[in-house]
Parts: structure tokens; sequence; C-alpha cells
DNA sequence: CGCATTTTGAGAGCACTGCTCTTGACGTGT
DNA sequence: ACACGTCAAGAGCAGTGCTCTCAAAATGCG
């Protein structure tokens, strides 16, 4: 029993050593993360990596849910020290911290809402971490909309075709939101990752300086057309 | 002359031959172009490449450029369709030329508007490509400025911080538009290049089904923010 | 305890990469 | 005719992901 446990413990250390390593390099050197290099930051040889990992894919996949998850957690986190009443400010609260982890971890955040990596294929269990921050705009519009303080139905009317297909999307994350305002939900979804990549991946370079600014105005400018209330 | 002319356009050739294997290559394979394997299609060896460009940067940034400059002409060409006094009919001619654009070319869409590539900086030679739709959108905005068909403020007020900011973009870019209105294009461009990369980068992937209709009705919504008349 | 089984790390090796350098051939200008 | 500049080829270096084999260590069981 504890013979068992102790060998799973020290598995599940070397483990997260590997990956804390990964880490580490994708922080300093940037993207393309090589076993070798781990290896031999960790004083072993690169095959013995594949005793952690089947692969390289599989140790990315790894990282990637590790991403989401720590992105979901300061996201929450921030989150749920605004007053529940104060729409806009959880909404800005989410938006500040998706940010700030942005750029404290810009490599992090590159392999989860950067281009793909060549070969390699999302697999099922990434769903659940990478919904977090979504099901948390959701939340925001859910208490907004049971309160009676956001209209379902406001600004751009809805396509009667993509009305199923978002009470779907509602429904799948539970929250009970119209199909309406769950589309302006995905308007502000976009906005934010769409200000945030753009500030990362340099496309902000040479037009704007004031970046923290020029964020929060967009994400003041989408929370009103979401109709969160001052 | 005609010696010299015949070397330099065999030269222009070859280089031209190379980016096409290169853009080839990077459509099937994926992103992590191989010098070696370009060679191979070409019939070449692999050393005889770097008579061309002095390293697989600078065959990037040739491929970054072009990649600019293919969209550009796409959404400029779509853009030029549409009658002058139509403003949403222009905004959304080149927001659905730039999606189509990019779903017919994942890859090379995902060299210019996804995460950077690790050791590569773009030299300053991108820009002028880079800001060709920016500078398409600008054009809506400064024709329905001068028409007095869109209203200078509107929605959510610009702070004053950034307003000699916006101003200079709008010098920069040739486009006589207030701040407060060039502040709500870059929400528009924001919306649109999030859009589709959301699509492209598989974060629609499980959540929504119709991206045509969705992104239709994204782009509308967004061009009600700014102020576009129907 | 002692033996069998499993788990682990090391090392060699394969096919591949970007890149450099040297060598030899070819076309051109004087 | 000779010299020069351009070009492609080949060998080679250091690096990569990954596979395989082998020995050592840790673990489970009679």
């Amino acid at each position: 029993m504890t013979a068992a446990s102790i060998r799973a413990r020290v598995r599940a250390e070397m483990t997260e050593g590997i990956k804390a390593a990964a880490r580490r390099q994708l922080a300093a050197d940037g993207a393309d993360l090589s076993l070798r290099a781990i290896a031999r930051e960790l004083g072993m040889v690169s095959s013995a990596i594949y005793r952690y990992f089947a692969s390289r894919d599989e140790l990315l996949t790894a990282l990637i849910v590790d991403a989401y998850n720590a992105l979901g957690t300061a996201a929450e986190r921030a989150e749920a020290e605004v007053a529940r009443d104060d729409l806009l400010g959880r909404w800005l609260a989410t938006c500040h911290a998706v940010r700030d982890w942005a750029l404290a971890n810009p490599h992090e955040y590159a392999l989860i809402y950067g281009s793909p990596v060549p070969g390699y294929r999302a697999p099922e269990d990434t769903i659940p971490p990478a919904s977090r921050v979504p099901v948390l705009i959701s939340g925001i519009l859910r208490d907004g909309y049971a309160a009676g303080r956001l209209p379902a139905e406001s600004g751009e009317p809805l396509p009667e075709s993509l009305r199923p297909e978002l009470t779907t999307v509602a429904e799948q994350i539970g929250a009970e939101v119209p199909p309406a305002l769950m589309a302006r939900g995905m308007t502000a979804w976009l906005q934010l990752f769409g200000a945030v990549s753009f500030e990362l991946f340099g496309q902000l370079n040479n037009v704007i300086e004031d970046r923290a600014a020029f964020f929060a105005y967009q994400m003041r400018a989408v929370a009103r057309v979401v109709g969160l209330p001052d």
C-alpha cells in the first residue's frame, strides 16, 4: 500500500518536474521546446522522459491543460472578489485577469490561443479546462438575466438559423441564458481574446502604446454592447 | 545589359520558385517548413537555397510579406466592387474577403496572425503590407465621416489619454478620422481578426457549427457599434 | 527472506533538421 | 583566351524526436 503509493508519488513528482522544466524553458527560450534540453536540465537522458510522456505531443497536451487551468483559476479568483451584483465589475475583473495572466505567461498563452502546432490535434480532455473562462462569462450573463438587468434581445437581431445552436451552447455550459444574449456574450469573448492576442502577438506594435488604457476602453465598449449596466 | 538582365530574371524566377514550393509545402504539411524538403521538391540540394535566402527566417519573412499582400489584395478587390456610398456593404465585403482568404490559406494566415515563430522578429518591411486591411477599414470610416454619415463620438466615450494616440494613428494611416471614431474602427478590426482566428485555430470547435452565419452576425453587430448605416 | 516481476534510467542508433564550408563547373565580360 | 562572378553539389557539424536494448533498482509474492 505505502510502497505503491510511494512509487506513485515519486512518479507524480517526476512528471511535475518535467512539466516545470518544460515551462521554464518555454518562458525562457520560446515556443519550440526540446525534450533533450529538458532532460539535460533535469540531469537525465532524453529517452528517460518517454517513461513519463509517450511523446512530445503528450507533454504539450499536458502543458496546454495546465495553462488553461492556470488561466481559468486566475480569472475565477479575480471575478470572485467582486460583489455579485456588480456585473460590469465582474466582467472587467475577468478581462484584466486574463490580460494580466497572458502578459505574465506569454508563451503559455501562445500555446493555447496561438496557431495550433503543426502536427498537433487537441484531444477531448482539453475541452473542460478551455471552457472555464467562457463558463465564467456565461455566469455573469446568467445572473444579469435572472435579475432582469440584462435584456434578452438587444442591438443586432440574431438570425433565426443561429438560435438553436446558441441555445445548445447555453445548455452545454449549464447557464440559463437566452440565445441572443449568449450571442452577445460571444461577441465579448471574441473581443477579449482578440484584444489580448493582438497585443501579445505584436499586431499593436507601432500602433498603440498605452495598451492598458486601450484594453480597458475596448472591454468597456463591448460591455456596453452586451448590455451590462454600469 | 541583356546578359545581366537575363541572369537577374532567372534569379527572380528561382526565388519565386522557392517561395512557391515553400507555400505548397506550407499548405500541405503544415507550419514547420523544411528547407531540405523544399530543395528536394525542386530537385536541388539544400545548400543551394542559401544562394537565394540567407536563412530560413529570411524565407519566412518573404512568405509573410507575400501573405500580407495576398490578403490585402483580396480584401481590396472585394471592397472595390461595392458602391462607394454603401458603407456597410464595403465593411462586410472586407470581412468576408478576409475570412474567405483565411479559410483558403489557413497556414499562411497562421503565419501572419498566429503566435510569432520562436526566434523570429518581424522586420520593418512587413509593416506596409500588414496595414493594408487597416487602411481599407479607415477608408470606409473616412468616407462615412466626410459624408456626415458616421458620428465622431458614439457609444463608450473615449478616454482623454487615448485621444492623442488615436489621432496619430489616423494621421499615419492618412485618413481624416476623429480619434473616437478611429477607436471604434479598431474595435471592428479586433472583432474581425478575433473571429477569423478563433474559427481557424479551433476555438469554435464543438461550440459553433454554422460558422458562416455566426461570422456574418458578428460582423454586422460590430458594424452597428461603429455606427455604419444600413 | 528470496525469487520473480515490474519499473526505471542509460546508451546507442536512426532519420531528420538548419546551416557552413569547400570544391568544381558554367556562363559572361574584358 | 583568360579571369571573374555566380551557381549547385557534397561533406560535415550540432542539434532534434524517437526507438530499441540492456542493466540496475525497486517492488510484490510465496
